[in-house]
RNA sequence: GGGAGGUUAGCUCAGCGGGAGAGCACCUGCCUUACACGCAGGGGGUCGCGGGUUCAAACCCCACACCUCCCA
């Protein structure tokens, strides 16, 4: 029998938590075997941006992650949780081109050399805040395997798979419109522009017909004029049927062109039914202008001021232009009227710039055959997604896609592997050349750099070792379940299915857990505009790591927002408080007992042992069954309410009088130490993978010899469970809570002793509530206790308790007029109930067609209603 | 325009075919030698609206209303 060290009485979190990650980072935990013979489990952790630091979106999934992962590794998995981040190319760029703007110099002052050096210090800095909030949340991570997109390694396998992809003729370098962002000076993909609802104007003007006439347009871009080629008709309509054809003098500048009659594009009830065409600043302009073959007159430069083709408007900005185009168009009387419209607008999502249409030679890669192994991986149950409602969403995305635009003008990233000859030749090399493949002449790169998510499609094989035939993709491709925000389904997870399959022939994960976002206590999103973000740091040193931990997972129902609350987490908090103390409590009446469960004797367990026990082995079963579900939210409910309301509120209360009063035999109070002791440690176990820190301290203080974080998880079905057990004792608590409640109802102080008389037992029933004479004295505070009397004091209070027919003796006096109207409005309501069972008997229907048991079942409860009747109207009687 | 999710106690949410639940808040009484971050007792809900299916509907089906979000 070792001395354990007493556990402190105040629970501080701060005082064991940084020194628990310590320990279980140097005992190598957080690192699998390799090689190994266990199963493995791996998670790849979502790479968090270096832009800055983590948000509660970050812990939440940080916290969901450990969780699995942890409760994998004490199943006996081979665990792996790689952690590490992502450059974010943009993101990133933006946050040091405004220090530099700061500063007064510019990324272009500096050159791309020292630019870049800039980047990698910022990098380091950001990336040392994430991985230390990390640990500070106790996430279990490999940290010997941490990654960063531009590693040398990823770095590679960034370029090989370019080129493959290249060869493969799926990555193709093309002249289209792109979406660009004047103020990024970059191109965007499709997901990187937000549309937005705007109230913007709606102008109608007239364009001159070189034989005299007008055809009147409308347009909500009134600038892009400057750049039209055509006006088109729908060839149906004959307002407009004998202008086709016909010469459209452009009012501002020296350029004619026809009156085109087209279907796709022209919707003849909207607005004039005539449609100015721009194809090289509209999407449906430009697909119109491939189907006449007209020319496509870029107006604006990179910047978004025009250019030399707007004539007397160059070197303006755009909405500059807008305005001075129209008051152009009205000097020349050409205005034909204006209105409000609301419609959307195209935002650069880093920066929220209005993005314009622009034509512009870039890379893309090529779609359709990715999108479809992509759309297979998931309706053939290779990859789940978790919850399935998004199964639809990643379906309907998948099927309409579009090429992907992957290279940006910006320096932070991969830059493309490809070269440029004098002569118009492309070599696309994984090393890099110096010479034309073609020509041999010499060869100047791509300035440009691949889109950030290229990169991120690529990390779960990247991040293994790929290309290279690795120990690690080996053993740990494909991963087991990728937990993330839904809001990157199309910009990450379809991809990194598209790029797995593409490359290995394997879906890089089985399950695919989507999380919700997390908001403030009002359901508002948290922005800090708004001031009410909430950084993780700040509540894991208010209310300690495993609070914030279990906060979050208990909120994370699946496919919901988590509205977070800071009462709730003090709430979560004071539940670690809760077990602190128990564990308190059970330590000091152990008397220095290291007893637990193996020891003892299901044939001879007394009921409340037995009872614990059941309880236990049915959370067991029902918290691996949630785990297994992703049902964070339904397995923290089970722990909660099995330590509080099961083990601390009622086995921990009927288990004092054994240990803090004498005269039992010693058997029974060996059990009762043994239980006390195995069963809070149990509990210790299953909350580890949620509360780690809290459930390791008070573990050791117990005296457990390893750290529960390579511990056995608990698993059911190896218990040996008393049903018995579990009805009598909800019998038993129906009548403390009975007993305590008309205590209460009659406004005798708590402690008031009471006699209590349990009528018509059945021998079985009669010797369970025997040998809880004690507990049941004790928990309902009673003086004397009748188990089947001869006779009850006519005066006692009768009422049905969980189906057994209590006597309560109250002191002499009458009901006062309160009392009796609340046993009144109860009596009406059973008598409510009783009807409505008795009817629902009386109908054939329900009797012929219900289940036998649900029949049986009315039946039982009529009968104790009918009872329950009888007993509160003889009181109601004889208390008057 | 297409798609997804939501509408259950004052608040935030579970439950998703057979007696309306939790946490917090609220009311009442208690410092009962683990815990007042606690203990005990209690009040509070035509489960959005209208139809339908069923012996039975908060739960399934249809329509509608309102609120989120995604895509175009």
């Amino acid at each position: 029998m070792s001395r354990r060290e007493q556990l402190p009485t105040r629970f501080d979190p701060a005082s064991f938590e940084g020194r628990w990650y310590a320990a279980w980072e140097a005992s190598g935990a957080f690192t699998p075997e390799q090689p190994s013979a266990k199963a493995p489990f791996v998670i790849l952790i979502p790479p968090p941006n270096v832009t800055g630091k983590l948000h509660i979106g970050h812990a939440l999934q940080f916290t969901l992650q450990d969780l699995v992962i942890r409760w994998r590794r004490m199943q006996g998995r081979n665990a792996l949780w790689l952690p590490g981040t992502d450059h974010a190319g943009i993101a990133t760029q933006v946050m040091v081109e405004r220090e530099l703007a700061k500063e007064g110099t510019s990324r272009r002052e500096l050159g791309r050399e020292k630019f870049l050096k800039r980047m990698w210090e910022w990098k380091a800095q950001y990336k040392d805040n994430i991985s230390h909030q990390a640990k500070a949340l106790g996430a279990s991570c490999d940290w010997t395997r941490e990654r960063f997109t531009l590693d040398e390694m990823l770095s590679r396998a960034v370029r090989y798979a370019f080129v493959s992809l290249y060869r493969e003729g799926l990555i193709y370098r093309a002249h289209r419109l792109i979406n660009w962002c004047p103020r990024c000076l970059t191109a965007l993909s499709d997901l990187e522009v937000v549309h937005k609802e705007v109230d913007g104007g709606m102008w109608d003007f007239a364009y001159p017909l070189v034989d005299g006439g007008e055809i009147v347009v409308s347009t909500s871009r009134p600038e892009t004029m400057l750049g039209d080629t055509a006006v088109a008709v729908h060839p149906t309509d004959e307002r407009y049927r004998q202008l086709i054809g016909r010469q459209v003098q452009h009012p501002l500048l020296d350029r004619r062109f026809p009156v085109i009659a087209d279907e796709v594009l022209v919707d003849p009830a909207f607005g004039t039914g005539a449609v100015k065409v721009t194809p090289a600043h509209d999407a449906n302009d430009f697909a119109t202008g491939e189907r006449h073959a007209l020319e496509k007159i870029n107006i604006l430069n990179e910047d978004g001021t025009i250019n030399s083709n707007g004539g007397p408007f160059a070197g303006q900005d755009r909405f500059a232009a807008r305005k001075a185009v129209l008051a152009a168009l009205g000097e020349k009387g050409l205005r034909r009227g204006e209105k409000t419209h609301r419609h959307a607008v195209g935002h650069c999502q880093r920066c929220d710039t209005v993005v314009e249409p622009y034509l512009s030679k870039q890379w893309f890669c090529s779609m359709r055959a990715m999108a479809d192994r992509a759309l297979e991986a998931v309706r053939s149950g290779d990859v789940r997604l978790v919850p399935d409602f998004w199964v639809s969403t990643y379906e309907n995305w998948l099927e309409n896609i579009l090429d992907w635009c992957i290279s940006r003008q910006l320096w932070w990233g991969h830059r493309i592997p490809a070269f440029y000859c004098p002569d118009g030749h492309t070599t696309v090399s994984e090393e890099d050349v110096t010479a034309c493949g073609e020509c041999g002449r010499p060869v100047e790169r791509d300035p440009d750099v691949l889109d950030t998510w290229f990169s991120s499609a690529l990390w779960p094989i990247s991040t293994l070792g790929w290309p290279e035939d690795t120990a690690d993709m080996r053993a740990f491709y494909p991963t087991s379940v990728m937990i993330t925000g839904f809001d990157i389904l199309f910009f990450w997870v379809a991809r990194m299915v598209m790029m797995g399959c593409h490359f290995t022939g394997k879906a890089p994960f089985a399950h695919v857990h989507l999380t919700g976002l997390v908001r403030d206590a009002r359901g508002q999103k948290m922005s800090k505009t708004k001031g009410n973000v909430m950084d993780p740091l700040d509540l894991v040193e208010q209310y300690g790591a495993d609070a914030v931990r279990f906060t979050l997972a208990a909120l994370a129902s699946p496919g919901r927002d988590l509205p977070l609350d800071a009462k709730r987490m003090e709430g979560y908090h004071a539940f670690g408080t809760k077990l602190w103390n128990a564990a308190r409590f059970v330590q000091m009446n152990l008397d220095g007992s290291e007893a637990g469960l193996e020891q003892l004797d299901p044939g001879r367990l007394a009921l409340p042992e037995a009872w614990i026990l059941t309880e236990l082995e049915r959370t067991t079963a029902a918290v691996n069954r949630s785990w297994e579900n992703y049902r964070f939210d339904e397995a923290c409910r089970e722990l909660y309410q099995f330590v509080w309301n099961d083990f601390c509120d009622w086995y921990l209360e009927m288990a004092k009088p054994v240990l803090q009063e004498g005269g039992w035999d010693g058997r029974r109070a060996d059990d009762v130490r043994a239980v006390a002791r195995g069963v809070l440690i149990e509990a210790l176990k299953l909350l580890h993978p949620v509360m780690p820190f809290i459930t390791e301290e008070i573990a050791r203080h117990l005296g457990s010899e390893d750290p529960l974080i390579t511990t056995p998880y608990p698993a059911a079905g190896r218990r040996t469970e008393f049903p018995h057990a579990l009805a009598v004792i909800a019998a038993f608590q129906a009548v403390v809570q009975e007993t305590r409640s008309y205590r209460h109802l009659v406004g005798l102080p708590p402690g008031t002793p009471l006699a209590l008389f349990l009528v018509g037992l059945d021998p079985a029933r009669r010797e369970a509530f025997s040998s809880l004479a004690t507990e049941l004295s004790r928990l309902a505070g009673l003086s004397t206790l009748g188990l089947n009397p001869t006779s009850v004091p006519a005066e006692a209070i009768r009422d049905l308790a969980g189906g057994v027919n209590v006597a309560i003796v109250l002191p002499e006096g009458a009901l006062g007029e309160a009392e009796r109207a609340r046993l009144a409005a109860e009596l009406a309501q059973v008598e409510t109930e009783l009807g409505q069972a008795t009817a629902r008997l009386s109908d054939a229907s329900f009797t012929a067609r219900a289940p036998k048991d649900v029949v049986a079942g009315s039946r039982v409860r009529a009968a104790e209603l009918t009872h329950k009747v009888r007993l509160l109207t003889a009181t109601l009687e004889h208390r008057s």
